[in-house]
DNA sequence: GGCAGCCGCGCG
DNA sequence: AAAGCGCGCGGCTGCC
């Protein structure tokens, strides 16, 4: 469809192909011997739906949308439920007639039979969150593009998913004509009826590739989230605008001292947020043994990331540098362009979710995106429930490393989470040749750094430099060393899983996750890495059990007054009635548990989930 | 003025 | 032999 397409390319990877090349909808469809249906009046309808309920393969679905009076001038209105109206509803379930319902003459309510008929769109999630707004529940909804993500990775357009398989070359001339004109005109019909078509061709031929390549139950996964994600769109979270204005205004005010600071040491002309004049003033101005230890870019330039800059707090730069990038940062990312998110018509932030956009199959979220808010209490207390309302803030603990423990199979790790023992407490025993009860909270912090680093391949260099920059713990290169050894002495499947899955990785150049996802090595640009090897199962492993546990979410929280408001990666926000809050907060702890087990059936629930309820994302955390 | 690559940085 | 991973988005820069 029109308006969805365009959607579609800001996610797509790779260009649908030269529109000179493209065929009209027209002839594409004369040439598969479909006709258009135009249905206009109520009696067509019910012979339209009664051919339809007897189709046995899915019914290819598509809408076309077009922005409500209101909001006619904002850009991307059409894709936004709270700001368009739904002008066609499209289906085809094989055979030679394909049907385009005009809602300007028929009541969507009429369809309501179809909607427990298997259908299939692409980019469902769009066509979901549209009919949910305007009341109609499909049941039984699959999407062709996330089949092609299980498929060959990537997020990408209904044109170039029909190209490659199909062979067809779609126009998207016509995504941005005037859908709300009261004659639609025969190309427009044609052009809304094709996207269905090939909804339907595609989700037979890609089934029968999901299929033969065991890829159905990383498909189904994404599937049957989808309605927990139109949902979490269609809901939003709450923002607290006028608390946001003063937080920026902060952030203005100390940019802005620190910026004077440094045009008086570096002078005016040196902007403070371009590392290129940065790193100019500092190739002038530092001594040259300074200079020969300062970690250069690939480009040549001298680093200026925080972290190398703030080796030198000695030198009066650092400190106005620092906080200037801070508030600067914060300002660019998390102020007006954060706040213009604000939906007009609900007051709250809208932002989009992708399921299957990382090449481990976990989500993104963008515009904004909401899986990067700064941790400061004082921003995330932004995300406060509205009156009489809590937020239940949930989230999975140690996730990662629960799902490396389960996949390789380590005794020790497994042992350990089934005791209910602290594994980061464990590892730093193990490091510091010390009993589990005599780790200090040092050396607890260091062996954090020492699982999520070793778990993906970290060498004694990196273990090193990360345990100084992320966690203040200055190691050399031979102690990381020797705590790389006692790590994979204390967990010596863990030590084989890594071994064999490089080895077989090497290979044949390919990992799957524990649900199937493959993640191919020869489709990057980079071909064979062991690091990704490591990651991609474990990462990918985790974001399963996420969304195994929202395709559980709807049925658990049936009866209270709670919704969904954010998704990040390991952690489920949702807005409750205050009466349902411990209600909700159990049932959310369920439910996450029960996408563990859905995933790994021999888990251990103990300690899986910590939920708290709160006024703010802040307080709830 | 639009676009892509680079760098930096926010999160998990 | 050695190798932390995954995103989105901002500004700057060079190019068309």
């Amino acid at each position: 469809m029109a308006v969805d397409e365009e959607h579609q390319m800001n996610l797509a990877f790779v260009d649908t192909g030269g529109e000179e090349r493209a065929m009209a909808a027209a002839d594409l469809l004369a040439s598969e011997g479909i006709h258009v249906h135009h249905i206009t009046r109520t009696r067509d309808a019910q012979p339209m739906i009664e051919k339809l309920l007897q189709m046995r393969s899915p019914i290819g679905l598509d809408i076309e949308t077009t922005p409500l009076p209101a909001h006619v001038g904002r850009s991307d209105a059409g894709l936004d439920p709270h700001l368009s109206r739904i002008r066609l509803v499209q289906f085809y379930g094989g055979g030679e007639t394909a049907y385009v319902v005009d809602l300007d003459r028929i009541d969507l309510d009429i369809l309501a039979p179809l909607w427990t008929q298997s259908m299939v769109a692409h980019n469902a999630v769009f066509e979901l969150k549209h009919l949910l707004k305007a009341g109609a529940v499909p049941k039984r909804l699959g999407c062709t593009m996330l089949q092609a993500n299980a498929l060959q990775g990537g997020l990408r357009a209904l044109a170039e998913v029909a190209s490659g398989r199909l062979g067809w070359k779609m126009s998207n001339g016509l995504e941005t004509s005037d859908w709300s004109a009261p004659e639609l005109s025969p190309e427009q019909l044609a052009y809304a009826a094709l996207d269905a078509v090939a909804a339907h061709r595609l989700a037979a031929a890609q089934h029968e590739e999901l299929t033969a390549r065991d890829l159905l139950r990383t498909y189904r996964l994404m599937r049957d989230a989808q309605c927990a994600v139109a949902r979490l769109e269609l809901n939003g979270i709450y923002f607290d605008v006028n608390s946001h204005a003063a937080l920026a205004e902060e952030w203005r005010t100390v940019a802005g001292k620190n910026a004077d600071e440094l045009a008086r040491m570096m002078g005016p002309e040196v902007n403070p947020t371009s590392g290129q004049q940065v790193g100019g003033w500092l190739e002038t101005n530092l001594d040259p043994d300074t200079l020969a230890g300062w970690p250069r870019t690939r480009t040549g330039q001298l680093r200026t990331s925080g972290r190398v800059i703030a080796r030198h707090a000695d030198h009066p730069l650092v400190g106005p540098l620092l906080a200037h990038r801070e508030a600067a940062t914060r300002l660019a990312s998390f102020g007006p362009s954060f706040v213009a998110h604000v939906s007009p018509a609900t007051g709250r932030i809208h932002a989009s979710f992708s399921l299957g956009a990382a090449a481990s199959g976990r989500m993104a979220s963008y515009k904004p995106n909401l899986q990067n808010a700064p941790r400061d209490d004082a921003f995330r207390a932004l995300f406060v429930a509205p009156r009489g309302r809590r937020l239940v803030v949930a989230d999975y603990t140690q996730i990662e490393l629960r799902v490396a423990a389960l996949v390789s199979d380590d005794r020790a790790m497994l042992d350990a989470y089934a005791r209910g023992a602290d594994l980061h407490r464990l590892t730093a025993s193990a490091i510091a040749g010390t009993s589990p009860e005599a780790v200090t909270s040092e050396q607890r912090r260091l062996a954090k750094a020492v699982n999520f680093g070793l778990l993906y391949g970290q060498g004694a260099r990196g273990l090193a430099a990360y345990a100084r920059s992320s966690y203040g713990v200055s190691m050399s290169e031979a102690q990381a060393g020797s705590a790389r050894n006692a790590f994979f002495s204390t967990y010596p499947e863990l030590a084989a899983w890594q071994r064999q899955t490089a080895q077989r990785a090497g290979d044949e150049p390919l990992v799957r996750t524990p649900a199937g996802r493959i993640f191919d090595f020869r489709r990057t640009s980079h071909g064979y890495s062991y690091t990704e090897a490591l990651n991609i199962p474990i990462q990918g492993g985790a974001a399963e059990v996420l969304m195994a546990a929202l395709s559980l979410l709807d049925e658990k929280l049936a009866g209270l007054d709670a919704k969904l408001v954010n998704v990040i990666h390991d952690e489920l926000v949702l807005e409750v009635a205050v009466a349902d809050a411990e209600r909700c907060r159990a049932a959310v702890t369920e439910t996450m548990s029960a996408g563990m087990r859905a995933i790994f059936p021999e888990a251990t629930i103990d300690g899986l989930v910590e939920a708290h309820v709160g006024r703010s994302w802040a307080e709830a955390k």
